[in-house]
DNA sequence: ATATTTTACGCAATCGATTGCAATTTTTAT
DNA sequence: ATAAAAATTGCAATCGATTGCGTAAAATAT
């Protein structure tokens, strides 16, 4: 099953009589190839079981009809979801997408924006990984004449395009939820300040105290509760605080939204009237817990197909491109019973 | 930013007065090159911001270094998970991952795999879509020398490498443990039978219902509810009958039985008392359902570390290859609440 | 110092498709 | 029937890297 002799345009033309060159047109759809000879041609092709050498033709072409996909986690519902916008908008284009995972590695990154370089991609659409401290490799992808997004996770600094939600109004708006419902000590679990996203969501929640007058009480912020587990080590303390909140801002995922439930559930708390709960990103389960709980949904598939669809918006630019250009999607903020203190 | 010349391994030649093909094999670590020279042209490759361009390399090669997978959706869970194990396994080996999802649709996949073909990619991974009613793009994938790893749905009929799971030993142990804890009456909310897995789980469902000598009750065994809707209207139906069953796998998902623990909640029926529910795929949030949900876990991940393996070693056996392997991942019974009738 | 083996490097073809330009044939105009 | 224009097709270079073969240079042996 090796040494398989794939056929090419010469072996079509040798069979034919004709050149290689009217069979590549032929199959280009050149205008300037009989009709007869077209139809001849394709139909051999068809016969041979002829499949264009796509590496050759790129080479020739000087690109690659490819985007490469960098994210930390390819199995994270959210970045899975912005893959599948992508990928269905950018298919029905004839290209297609190597995907990539940094593991939110930072030399990972580095090497997975080395490869995807090197296979002369035509796009590089990435979401850096949480411990990167610079961005150098990304550069790098501008200097070597690659387009690139950014989404989601971004380094603001580099002027690139850039897809993104606007994390800080969402966030803003949970809290003033939160606050418009009668909670008064809220606090907030937030994820590693390196990461543009979680800054964001951070000034949402400052700006939203502020704007309602509330005080900000530092014991109340807890850093990098990211995961479920962090999320619920963090609620135990904060709980057990002389003054514990009585609402907890779950800024980092609705993981961590979910060990604050649970721990919640095992030390008596009853949600939402003790203690109101707020995550992110809207994942499945936050509508089957019990109470289910409120989020924020960041159309993460429309996402990728923003994302996909810009790409070709730009490219279609033979004009140098205008100022780098950053595209905000809304998020929604999905109210559940988990902040119902009223209700 | 569009004509960026990229350096090329003729330009680091020139600047330094030699051939191409002493670049090359210095960057291919060729020991027919002088030790000193080498140094001097990694440096001066490094200087350049010299990137291979892998198009041209593999064209001369004659092989991509690169796996396309057809999923029929990225963003689900178990695929996803595939894929990343898929991602972690060839990575680490210089291979690169094209991903194309099917939607389902069996005229995409063909399309899916044609392109793929055209990539030149040295291997096809693929789970076949829902509607696919026959496999001659994959015995012309096979045509092509191109290696094929069918994996989870499969077409059985073709000679090629497998990994799939064990359903018919994980159904039959899903509904054995639900025959013994009381359970009576089981039903059985099954998936399109022109799939093997859902067969597969069927004949399991059977063969546990035989060897307990438990009747079959042909109106209890409801098609296609493959979705939390469908599994819903399925399990009202089933509730209605005047000899309502007093368990139910649903064999297809766990969205499914997600669907049936809503509507027996709905009805007022009591899990697990009076009704005991079985899920497939261990998703995530049946854990955190009241009650968590009985499931079964596939190992995704592993399965596709599995496909990965799989690949390197066909590969290594320049032999002809052995008669088509097939690697069947034991899924495992995750027993929780939903099925606790004794307890 | 000469013969022989190694080592290092260059030459040129190759992978398969594309494309500018030239050559030929066909069509249209005169 | 002849000239001019248009439509087809062929020729040959090109994209960038790799590699078999040959030769020059260096290292080793005699």
């Amino acid at each position: 099953m090796k040494k398989v002799k794939r056929t090419t345009i010469y072996d079509i033309a040798a069979k034919l009589g004709i050149t290689a060159s009217s069979v590549s047109r032929a199959l280009n759809n050149s205008s300037q190839v009989n009709e007869k000879t077209r139809e001849l041609i394709i139909k051999t092709a068809d016969e041979l079981n002829y499949k264009r050498n796509t590496l050759a033709s790129n080479l020739r072409k000087g690109h690659s009809k490819t985007i490469g996909v960098v994210v930390p986690r390819i199995n994270q519902n959210f970045f899975s979801n912005v893959i599948a916008g992508i990928e269905e908008t950018t298919y029905q284009k004839g290209y297609n997408l190597i995907i990539c995972q940094s593991g939110e590695v930072h030399d990972k990154e580095i090497q997975c924006v080395n490869t995807l370089i090197n296979q002369h991609v035509d796009c590089i659409v990435i979401s850096v990984s949480a411990d990167s401290y610079d961005y150098q490799h990304l550069q790098n992808v501008l200097d070597h004449g690659i387009q690139l997004i950014q989404f989601d996770r971004v380094a603001e600094e580099l002027e690139t395009l850039k897809v993104i939600n606007d994390n800080e109004q969402a966030s803003f708006e949970a809290v003033s939820h939160l606050i418009e419902n009668g909670y008064k000590r809220i606090a907030l679990l937030e994820g590693p300040q390196n990461l543009n996203i979680f800054r964001q969501r951070k000034n949402g929640y400052l700006r939203a105290l502020e704007t309602h007058k509330v005080k900000v009480i530092d014991e109340l912020v807890v850093e990098n509760a990211w995961t479920k587990e962090l999320g619920a080590e963090a609620t135990r303390k904060l709980l057990n605080l002389p003054h514990p909140p009585d609402a907890i801002f779950a800024s980092t995922s609705d993981f961590s939204a979910l060990g604050v439930l649970e721990v919640a559930n095992v030390m008596n708390i009853k949600v939402p009237s003790e203690l109101g709960i707020c995550g992110y990103s809207n994942e499945a389960f936050t509508e089957i817990t019990s109470p289910s709980i409120t989020s924020i949904d960041q159309f993460s598939v429309y996402m990728g197909k923003t994302i996909g669809n810009l790409f070709f918006q730009e490219n279609a630019n033979t004009e140098v491109s205008v100022k780098p250009k950053i595209i905000s999607i809304k998020p929604e903020l999905i109210i559940r019973g988990s902040t119902a203190k009223k209700g």
